[in-house]
RNA sequence: GGGGCCGUAGCUCAGGUGGAUAGAGCAAAAGUUUCCUAAACUUUAGGUCGGCGGUUCGAGUCCGCCCGGCCCCA
């Protein structure tokens, strides 16, 4: 038995038939024969307008023109009529009970794709606790992996963490000069207890005193502008290593960014390694770019003007960068710090494997208890995963080959455009045209607060994030690390569990509270997950709590409760002990619209990766849970008595559960037991 | 100054390669639970698709100009 078709393949063998009829009828080669859904099943499966574009040529009626195409082209298999509709359309009809007999049998699947992916995502600063816009990034970067794995493609998972920059020295400069934290030690103490010396404990955990402390931190350098120096430093201390500074920022970072893993794998995100800066650094990855990019002359001392002393990546021959008043990127300052594109450019062309260096890898455990996460809520098969780190020596074995990625595509939000184009142009002047091709960015908008949002933040957390009069009169505003001002990733997620265990206990009083625990997180899950989801990439997402912890209607909750539902199907079935049998009969038009709906998935999934726009799958599991509860609603099943038609309706529950199933698999979704 | 994104119902958003009456969710109003059935379903109401021009048999979709909002590069 062949695999079955999906409705694409469908759609392609159709364009080709009507294609091949107008050439013989009319002697006429139409570059793209549009073939489309109708606006319902009832005027047929597929449609395509062709005969309209036929028509001034031939001085002919749409019509006249679309009737002589109907009757001439010769119906690919699975084709069972080609008939004339509206005003010119040409439409054809599946042989539905072939179709819905093969879709039985076979979950449809799209042609795989070879070749390694390295998917780059996440990669927060190591320096505080994960915020919204975070969860964000590796939702997304999470939902295109799994599609990615779906289509049949192998897929590497790489979090960068910046464990050496700005961002890390801030908030070790507070441990040294606001928090009293001198050594090692007493770094390690800090982490262990998530309390200062001297302070209070922080009952969230560690990365949430960071929070505090990066916050802190920045006032200070406002009200106190000669503490800026402490930055550099850290920074100076971190780059030459081997001293106390240095081991406390390892250990800041190493600590902060397990908690990211606690706080991404609660949501079953997993990670397959975590390269580091540092390591890029100290395995002089920059220094062999360097040289190759110096070789190839597209990287210049400047000699002269205001970037005299720097090296940089001319580009202002470059048709991408024309027009800018200052095309070229400095890779080097003056003073020899490097930037961190530089870096950037470094790591892209190691993913491809074009560097000729290596990492050195160990296992990195992450510990899973974090101060907000417990062990016990992370899925599984996200602790089971192993995650590496990048080393610089005394590397283990057993470790996987990294890297070599045929594809390499870099989640990273819209404000990181400029960046990595300057990334895949390095890769470009190098001669490798090729690679810079195959560089994505999948670049999406921010998640800002709506001022009422910001509101309830001020009521619920203080008076530091009450916003001044002109921010509130803006549509929304940024989230700031530097500032402290955001939803972090775990109170919402905390806000999320408090009100689907509300609801579950609703619903089932205080019996079996094991289980409602899990569904209780299932459900807060899955509602997260679709709402960062839900929205166009290039979308800004105005955070709103309401709308965020809302359940009913567009939400994760409402795809669950279609797949749960569709499951109390099949339970009851088997108590009531009724025979399925394989469906016959003419197929009704909502239950055939269902099917069609539901055989789509790789055709989505493929058109998702393809655009990278992920709320397309989103919205395509949202259309088939809608048109399922429809079904539900009005196609009783146990207790229909005609068998046949029992039989067609049970064929469609099955289906749907088979292909929901898999969507909700795509987008991370779990499945509740119960709801 | 240059570049990018956004503008569709009161609010939040969908609307592959131009195609048949512009769709959801929320909010509003009214209804549906002896059921595999209420985290659901049904109905009502709500639109100069930011504006003007152009291309086309046909434009929310493509092109040009303009208006408003956000972001990026200095």
């Amino acid at each position: 038995m062949p695999e079955s078709p999906t409705l694409e393949e469908m759609r392609r063998a159709l364009a080709l038939a009507l294609g091949e009829a107008v050439l013989r009828l009319y002697g006429v080669s139409i570059e793209r024969v549009v073939v489309e859904r109708p606006p319902n099943v009832a005027l047929g499966d597929l449609a395509s307008p062709v005969a309209f574009d036929l028509a001034k040529a031939l001085k002919k009626a749409p019509r006249a023109i679309a009737a002589e195409i109907a009757g001439a082209v010769s119906a690919p298999a699975g084709v069972s009529g080609v008939r004339v509709e509206g005003g010119g359309y040409v439409n054809a009809s599946l042989d539905r009970a072939a179709f819905a007999a093969s879709l039985a049998e076979v979950a449809p699947a799209a042609a795989p794709r070879g070749g390694k992916t390295v998917v780059e995502h996440t990669n927060i600063n190591p320096n505080k606790a994960a915020h919204i816009g975070h969860l964000r990034n590796a939702v997304l970067g999470d939902v295109l992996v799994r599609t990615l794995r779906f289509l049949g493609g192998e897929v590497e998972v790489q979090n960068y963490l910046d464990d050496t920059g700005v961002q890390v020295a801030d908030v070790v400069a507070g441990m040294l000069h606001i928090g009293g934290v001198r050594t090692e030690a007493a770094a390690l103490e800090a982490i262990a207890e998530a309390r200062l010396p001297g302070g209070e404990p922080n009952p969230k955990g560690f990365a949430y005193l960071c929070w505090d402390l990066y916050a802190e931190v920045g006032r200070t350098y406002e009200g106190r502008p000669e503490t800026k120096a402490w930055r550099s430093e850290v920074l100076h201390a971190i780059e030459e290593g081997g001293n106390e500074v240095a081991r406390i920022a390892a250990a800041v970072a190493h600590a902060v960014s397990s908690s990211h893993l606690a706080t991404m794998g609660r949501i079953g995100i997993a990670y397959d390694l975590l390269p580091r800066e540092s390591d890029i650094l100290k395995k002089n990855f920059w220094s062999r770019a360097f040289e190759m990019l110096r070789g190839s002359g597209a990287v210049i001392l400047e000699s002269g003007g205001k970037h005299a002393g720097c090296w940089v990546l001319r580009l202002s021959e470059s048709e991408e960068f024309a027009g800018m008043e200052e095309p070229d990127k400095i890779l080097v300052r003056s003073n020899g710090t490097v930037t961190y594109t530089a870096k950037d450019i470094a790591y892209q062309l190691w993913k491809f494997g074009l560097l000729g260096i290596d990492f050195d890898y160990v296992r990195f455990p992450p510990s899973w208890d974090s101060g907000t996460v417990h062990a016990g809520e992370v899925p599984e098969f996200v602790r089971r995963h192993p995650v590496w780190r990048s080393a610089h020596e005394g590397g283990e074995s057993g470790a996987p080959s990294f890297g070599g990625a045929q594809r390499v595509v870099n989640v990273i939000d819209v404000r990181q455009s400029y960046p990595q184009k300057v990334v895949r142009e390095g890769l470009r002047v190098l001669g490798f045209a090729s690679e810079a091709d195959r560089s994505a960015h999948f670049s999406y908008e921010i998640v800002a607060l709506s001022p009422a949002a910001a509101r309830e933040l001020a009521d619920r957390f203080g008076e530091e994030y009450r916003l001044s009069a002109e921010e509130e009169k803006k549509p929304y505003v940024e989230m700031s690390g530097r500032k402290g001002l955001g939803v972090k990733a775990d109170d919402l997620v905390e806000l999320l569990l408090e009100r689907s265990r509300g609801e579950v206990r609703k619903r089932r009083g205080n019996e079996d509270p094991s289980d409602g625990e899990t569904d209780a997180r299932a459900i807060a899950v899955g509602a997260l997950r679709y709402f960062l989801l839900k929205f166009g990439r290039n979308k800004v997402i105005a955070f709103d709590f309401d709308e965020a912890l809302n359940f009913e209607g567009d939400t994760g909750p409402y795809l669950q409760y279609s797949l749960v539902r569709a499951g109390n199907i099949f339970r009851k079935l088997e108590e009531k002990g009724i025979e399925a049998a394989s469906p016959d009969g003419a197929w009704e038009d909502d239950l055939w619209s269902l099917l069609l709906d539901a055989a789509s998935l790789p055709d989505v999934a493929d058109r998702a990766v393809e655009s990278l726009e992920l709320s397309t799958l989103a919205r395509h599991a949202f259309t088939l849970a809608q048109s399922f509860n429809q079904f539900y609603h009005r196609h009783p099943i146990l207790q229909e008595p005609d068998a046949a038609l029992r039989n067609r309706r049970l064929a469609v529950a099955r289906i749907f559960r088979r292909e929901m199933s898999r969507a909700l698999e795509l987008l991370g979704i779990p499945e509740p037991g119960r709801m």
